[in-house]
DNA sequence: ACAAAAGTGTTTGGCGTACACCCATGA
DNA sequence: TCATGGGTGTACGCCAAACACTTTTGT
């Protein structure tokens, strides 16, 4: 991975790169797409650097694909992180001399880094963690599970699970984290895992068919133990109005 | 001031800016703080670099401090830009001619630049603008009134008033704002100029009440028409922990 | 005396909270 | 048939929006 980069350093903004925090949604569990590169023994967060010719956004797009294969997806700005010594230590010559990085290159990754940070909202089932190569993991960790991780990224991920819950009293959330046929059940434990607290059933359903982006499907779900439960699917069209417009209320 | 950046060039980040949106209110006004240079008929955001051993937040503080005398006021980051054409074109050959900018500087402010967009709230008593010399103009405009920015600062601008209208349900908004000692429809003007709509007198004191971070004075305002209004003040105490604990209400 | 703005209280409706009952299914 | 979870309806309470009257001061 480092040798790609390293081959067009010049082409990337100095000192600046972008750290995505992937919120996925399995088993009633909030996921998170971790990575772990062969030169530390702790995860982090999916990243990489700035083109000097392509927008932030669109930069961060183009992040999240080339490591994880996904695409045109909710993906959100939400904070820049600029500690002086965030990465300080962060590569040494033990981890260069093992990735036989030029010294001619080491300052460059040695330098003081400004991150900006992404959240994006993914498929589960659709994201398929894509390791660049052998030295690479990439995983789905629960978000009650995550372990140490390096440089500030748990910050960053602690930032980002803030600010979407901030959000979810702005917009409508599922779209892209859920399947498209959904129960109003699972919908409800999204909401429940992301705020950390129990929701009322009867109240979350009459909440979450008034904003008017459910589309109730003549369909139940099948091979479920008990009362087999409706099965809905966002009107794609009302959602993204809605995301635009904003609501008005709180959970 | 180009002139001290030129002395210090390398101990920037590159091709990374912080641009402060800095509102101030008075005469039932709310003000932005704009700065127009000599190289421009344009107004702009003060602003300025990254040094390459500040942290962000302090690096912010200190543009704010050295442009405009301001010091430890509120100041919170609320967006980062990085379209690639931001700031393109924004100094040629003519104007680094007119500033004398030595050849092998001009690449540096040519890169593509990245800012970090921080919105700060501020006295408007207090807060006198300091041009760094003749070639600089300092002044607070009617928000409603500001003309053309240079390069996406209407953009950068937009978005700080944006965020602040968000934050205004999250915290209490006043403290750095207005004097000492203020009135209930002071700070009432405050809330609908920032809001762009007016809010009821009685809803309003009920509610600004209700939050615990004011203390009626036994005093009224003087030479003023018609009946006296009472002072208040900000409670710090209950400010800053209400600000730290947030709101859980909307206007 | 009159206008204009400040201070105080009351009514009302909607929304959020809490809760009870029925239904469907698998064990 | 029982336990479990889904679906539906209702009653209550609080807060916010709407609104009327009195008080104070300058002209």
């Amino acid at each position: 991975m480092l040798k790609n980069i390293l081959d067009n350093r010049d082409n990337y903004q100095p000192g600046l790169s972008i750290d995505c925090v992937i919120f996925g949604f399995c088993d009633n569990q909030l996921k998170v797409l971790l990575i772990k590169t062969a030169y530390s023994d702790k995860w982090g967060l999916p990243g990489g650097f700035v083109s000097v010719d392509e927008d932030l956004d669109l930069s961060a797009n183009s992040v999240l694909y080339k490591r994880t294969g996904l695409e045109g997806i909710f993906l959100r700005q939400f904070a820049t992180f600029g500690a002086v010594k965030r990465n300080k230590g962060h590569f040494n010559d033990t981890i260069f001399d093992m990735l036989s990085t030029p010294l001619e290159d080491r300052d460059w990754y040695s330098q003081r880094f400004i991150t900006v940070g992404y959240y994006a909202l993914v498929d589960f089932l659709r994201a398929v963690p894509q390791p660049k190569n052998d030295e690479e993991t990439v995983e789905w960790i629960d978000h009650n599970a995550v372990p140490d991780l390096i440089l500030d990224h748990r910050n960053i991920l602690d930032k980002a699970l803030e600010t979407l819950r901030m959000e979810l009293n702005l917009m409508p959330v599922g779209y892209n984290l859920l399947p498209d046929k959904f129960t109003i059940p699972e919908l409800q434990k999204l909401y429940e895992t992301i705020l950390d607290r129990k929701l009322d059933r009867r109240n979350f359903l009459r909440k979450i068919t008034a904003i008017g982006i459910l589309t109730k499907l003549d369909e139940k779900k099948s091979n479920v133990a008990h009362k087999a439960p409706n099965l809905y699917s966002f009107d794609q069209d009302k959602y993204n109005e809605v995301v635009k417009n904003g609501l008005h209320q709180g959970w």
